[in-house]
DNA sequence: CGCCTGGTTGAGAATCATCAACATCTGTGG
DNA sequence: CCACAGATGTTGATGATTCTCAACCAGGCG
């Protein structure tokens, strides 16, 4: 299935090629992160028969709501999406911040709901994967099993990342990681690794962090002081991308 | 394959019928935990040709380490293990406990390298699923297949509430929460709701919640004083379940 | 223009970490 | 079987980081 794309902004989807409209999962330029393993263009042709294109989505717009039956994965395509959950007393509690490229909706599977609530933090695509159809599709081709097995594998990786983050570090060191993670994300998208727009606000950072907005707020500033990134509210530059890794305790990447 | 296991003491493996030496995923009693899925009895018997069992392993003794080659899933099958990565500058940060009937090792997936270590923190005994075997069998059993999906995304949804545990709680709530985690699993497993042992120290559980010892001991102290919990050093009998479940603010089970 | 949300900054309070001393448990070897 | 050493756990005093409360500012949208 190859539709024609809407007017919309689809800022990664199509500056590969800026007058091809049609998207298919086979020259979508997100396909090499989106789909790291090299499926055979046969394999891409009979994803691309199961993904469905809706429309954008609009800030503020849910993808799926906790505890909805769960029915597909998403690959996101344009945008950011949040995914959080409530807590027993009601709070949220952000989960994960989720770019171009990047799957969301994996922790619907084991429950056949939706474990968290996902909302779109600017205009955003997403591709829609059935999971139903994605299972039998697995079951054909192993290396699309595999495929998925290793994207869930990595979500859990990455959330034990975050487990570190929130259980060891200060805020400095938690706020600076975030920004080093969302440089390197960009980085992966051949977009700038030291110059970007947060599309979350300072309240789901600190949700994120478990921080509160205030304190977020004071580290920005004082990050912003210390010359080691430039502040212009959600436009941020990393002007010492060494300093804040330094402060980050990475060592590779995250 | 059917082996006749050693002598060892295979608490839980063994008690559906203690006469019975012999050990498989048709038998186990903790299949109804480990596979919670129905699978037909004869792909029981396909898993089960897969499945190996090795000698125990001793407390203190590896499962396997951070970053060694991945091969295998494992089942707990008696004792208990934690699972522990480093940080940056070398400390460790406990990511889960695993008890009997559940899986280890999904983290290794994605990278083809585990993640994580995991440690025995008693005398454990394990049922080692190669994951490439596995892999097939899921192409030739849809249920083999879901069943993974849904543990893999089980264990993304378990992360996430140590990320809110850790994000939102206070010390008195995230000790309680697991208390209530450890005490939800024993019932599962139809052991006492009330009374168990702590396979693992206090270190170990201030490291797992993002406290330091001294914290875990005086919450526990505290605990004890107030006539929630009866603390022996490990061994624990919660004594007043629903006030524990109130301070840990769970509306449910956790 | 003014309202409302989101963000910043300050002062004081609270929780938890740190440092330190001591107690208890475990297991090992005499 | 006891004694001892090292590891593990408990308790207390102090201090730092972060939260809370509060005021104020900025920007976007009706």
């Amino acid at each position: 299935m190859v539709i024609s794309s809407t007017s919309t902004q689809l800022e990664d989807a199509q500056h590969s090629c800026p007058h091809n409209k049609t998207i298919s999962c086979g020259n979508c330029r997100l396909g090499a992160i989106c789909l790291p393993l090299a499926l055979e263009d046969d394999d891409v042709v009979k994803l691309d028969e199961i993904v469905q294109r809706g429309r954008p989505l609009q800030k503020g717009e849910h993808l799926y709501r906790e505890s909805d039956p769960f029915t597909s994965v998403y690959a996101v395509r344009s945008g950011a999406i949040k995914a959080y959950r409530l807590t027993g007393d009601g709070q949220e509690q952000v989960t994960g911040f989720y770019f171009p490229g990047e799957i969301i909706g994996m922790d619907g599977i084991s429950k056949d709901k939706y474990a968290s609530s996902a909302k779109a933090l600017e205009t955003s695509a997403v591709c829609e994967i059935p999971f139903n159809r994605l299972e039998e599709l697995s079951t054909q081709l192993p290396t699309m099993q595999r495929h998925f097995f290793q994207l869930m594998s990595q979500e859990i990786t990455t959330d034990q990342h975050l487990i570190t983050l929130l259980s060891k570090n200060s805020a400095e060191e938690r706020i600076a990681s975030l920004l080093i993670s969302i440089s390197a994300r960009n980085a992966r998208r051949k977009l700038s690794k030291t110059s970007f727009r947060l599309p979350m606000s300072r309240t789901d950072i600190g949700n994120y962090l478990g921080l509160t907005v205030e304190t977020v707020s004071r580290v920005m500033s004082r990050f912003n002081k210390q010359g080691l990134v430039d502040v212009e509210s959600k436009e941020i530059t990393l002007l010492d991308l060494d300093g804040l890794k330094d402060i980050a305790n990475v060592k590779t990447d995250f």
